[in-house]
DNA sequence: CGTAGAGTTGATTGCGTTCAACTTCAGTGG
DNA sequence: CCACTGAAGTTGAACGCAATCAACTCTACG
């Protein structure tokens, strides 16, 4: 595995010269390539803290539980994205992360990243930064969800998770189920459902299924109003 | 100021033993006390980031501007919480912040911090907890407010406030307006009054404009459920 | 080909919003 | 000290968005 494998990851993946992974302090830490199947379940919540993960290719949800009440879906990963940051809390992941499909993830375990932290000051103010931006990102989701109505939302989301794909086209397929994105947006499935049609009734968008493309691209900056 | 000031901050506060200014490594950082009267704006949205704070005394509310949207409340802060830690993201801080009340805090300037990350590697560790705790903490407030109903929301929020007093009393203090409530839990304000008064014939809290009390504390837990 | 999960459609209900009128409270100046 | 003013908070009536329940259709997969 590692540096030989590792190299192949980076080397291979058109990701690559955007990922966190290859570039600043992460760069230099040691990771191993670990691979999941759809369904598989790559972090339980409450597990043990022993590393995280960047996401190379799939994707992934992250979901709470709490008490009694049905899990909800916190955020989708795609390539690029760190996973399991939650661990830095309290030594404990705070949600679990699930694949929807064939995933490959690099491991940066907790012993490595430690050492690493003491070896190099600015790795931590670039975890810092990586952890803060997810906060943030994280408030303009909850706050959108919030403010806006459903059908706005949705634009939102559908935009989030066209500027994910790469290289960026018209057309973009959704790698998870609408029940997924109905739960993530706080909806129910019928009410998803419907918006989806109106908007493409409205032109907006058109549906395929899980493809979907936006007609007119302007119309991607809709959520900015 | 400075050292002899500080000294007499820590001293004085009653928060002490239990606020993270005191304890670990962020004992040792330098810390400047700055005070802010009611109506004043301790952090703007946008402004270059050069430190985050440590609340002593008063009361604030973080606020999200995005767009042509009206203002959105993210979080209240109370004695012991942080303050600004949006500002690693990019070197500008993400949200306003405005002070509610006569309020007294400790500022870690950005030079400071960064000189004490690179002399003591264990402050990073505990920088990511205290950021990661926090995100967290986000996640469960908004994944409530999606979930639950209303009323169950605004039990959730005033034990949150409760459980924020020291020492614990069964009667507290809101330090904000309704309007900033219902903005916080993205009801409107009428709602939030109906739910109040609701809450009160059903016997779980008494009111008396801001002042609230838990008739039973084992109400308090309700939200668990 | 058959079954289970995913997705759609329709009818009905209800929670929370909106609009409007009003009361209470805190601060200000005569 | 009291009258005035504007913000904060309450109450009522009507509306509307999205949830719920129920019956389907479609799709993937063994």
């Amino acid at each position: 595995m590692d540096s030989k494998t590792l190299f192949d990851a980076c080397n291979y993946c058109p990701y690559a010269s955007d990922c966190c992974a290859n570039k600043g302090s992460l760069k230099a830490l040691t990771k191993r390539v670990v691979t999941f199947d759809k369904g598989d379940t790559l972090i339980q919540q409450g597990e043990q803290y022993d590393g995280f993960y960047v996401m190379c290719q799939g994707s992934a949800k992250a979901t709470l539980k709490e008490g009694a009440s049905s899990e909800r879906i916190l955020e989708f990963y795609h390539p690029r994205d760190l996973i399991g940051l939650s661990g830095f809390s309290n030594a404990h992941y705070q949600e679990s992360v699930k694949v929807m499909a064939y995933t490959k993830v690099l491991k940066i375990e907790k012993d490595d990243f430690e050492q690493a932290l003491h070896a190099s000051p600015v790795l931590a103010s670039e975890m810092l930064s990586v952890i803060s931006k997810r906060l943030v990102k994280r408030q303009h989701h909850y706050s959108a969800i919030n403010t806006m109505e459903a059908e706005t939302r949705l634009i939102h989301f559908l935009y989030e998770e066209y500027s994910g794909t790469y290289p960026e086209q018209h057309t973009f397929e959704l790698s998870m189920t609408r029940l997924d994105i109905a739960n993530y947006l706080g909806i129910a499935v019928e009410t998803l459902s419907r918006l989806m049609k109106r908007l493409s009734n409205k032109g907006i968008i058109e549906t395929n299924h899980r493809t979907i493309a936006f007609r007119d691209p302007a119309d991607k900056v809709l959520f900015d109003a």
